[in-house]
DNA sequence: GTCTATAAAAAGATAGAC
DNA sequence: GTCTATCTTTTTATAGAC
């Protein structure tokens, strides 16, 4: 089996538990592998793992986010369908985020850098979109950062309070929020 | 020296790397004690450790942001104290969230009904501050929601960008934005 | 590419002296 | 209340057969 197979468990465990919460027994087990294998597909161990874990986020992330924001439909509809991506990545509220889950502990010094320029990719990516809209950029900025705050936050509180309709509702109102101020194209 | 002592430094070590990525040699090094001393303050180990951090950070909690919010100066200005303490707690955005941290990895499932706790207490203390001032209840629970959310999606932002202005703007903009459509007294 | 076996280090926990 | 010493389990990592 080649390593790609196995990245979607690996993410699913990292999001989860992050990096030290997970040890390669538990890797082992929900691979199906044995410890050795591991070290045949990621010979840098649980590091390497999460380095091509985040490897594959950030491709999905480019895939289904920043890309489409950059596309060409109005800039409303293209907020809307980052934030159905949103969704569908976080299941709703359910799922937490690899990212946030990384800034915890070891694993924080170690992958700071990558984080770091994961979130500021997608704040830029908002950002220009509301630009592009007609916004101030440097309110444009503070909208985008306000979108991830508002992505990360529910997410903590919709998980700590065990019921998602936090996340759904602050997701299902940001591409408004976002737009305040902006003339809605075409409302007649 | 009494358990109280260590406490500081256990809160510092937990926020910042979780259950998982605290070992009892890293808080015997913290605390300068042996790890048969740290069994003696706390015969549960980590675990016990963890709850009576949890502890320890809900009087402060209570001493110092729902006491407060339940007060009686104005509304707002309770809502303004609410936010310093908040910034003091997080030393303006340089540092984590216990309750975050603790909902990674192993410690989820052991600790989630206290987070779980904390966490609706405090939407709970702010959506009552807001009712009080006059909105609809089922607004002010939304606000009191928006509120912790932004404070934890800020905390993430700000510590993943290594830029504390973020946490610093959202939590200088919360008051007004939760007081928003309610007339603020004594302008003239 | 996967396994068994094994080694080396770290982590959690306890006994018993002072 | 703190220590040294020790034990057990878990974790990371590797060697080498298939």
């Amino acid at each position: 089996m080649a390593r790609e197979t196995y990245l979607p468990v690996l993410f699913q465990l990292f999001r989860h538990h992050g990096y030290d919460g997970v040890s390669l027994a538990k890797i082992a087990e929900a691979t199906g592998l044995g410890k050795a294998s591991l070290y045949h597909h990621f010979p840098g161990g649980k590091a390497e793992m999460v380095q091509e874990t985040l490897a594959y986020s950030g491709r999905w992330m480019t895939e289904n986010i920043l890309g489409p924001l950059q596309g060409d439909g109005e800039p409303l509809e293209r907020l809307r369908g980052m934030c159905d991506r949103i969704s569908d990545l976080y299941e709703a509220g359910e799922q937490p985020c690899l990212l946030a889950s990384l800034t915890v502990g070891a694993s924080r010094d170690i992958f700071h850098a990558a984080v770091q320029e994961r979130l500021r990719s997608l704040v830029d990516a908002i950002a220009a979109v509301l630009t592009e809209a007609g916004l101030a950029p440097e309110l444009a900025q503070q909208r985008g950062e306000d979108a991830v705050m508002t992505i990360q936050g529910s997410l903590i509180l919709s998980r700590g309070l065990d019921d998602p309709a936090p996340f759904q509702r602050a997701i299902a109102q940001l591409p408004e929020r976002l737009y305040q101020g902006l003339p809605s194209p075409i409302v007649s």
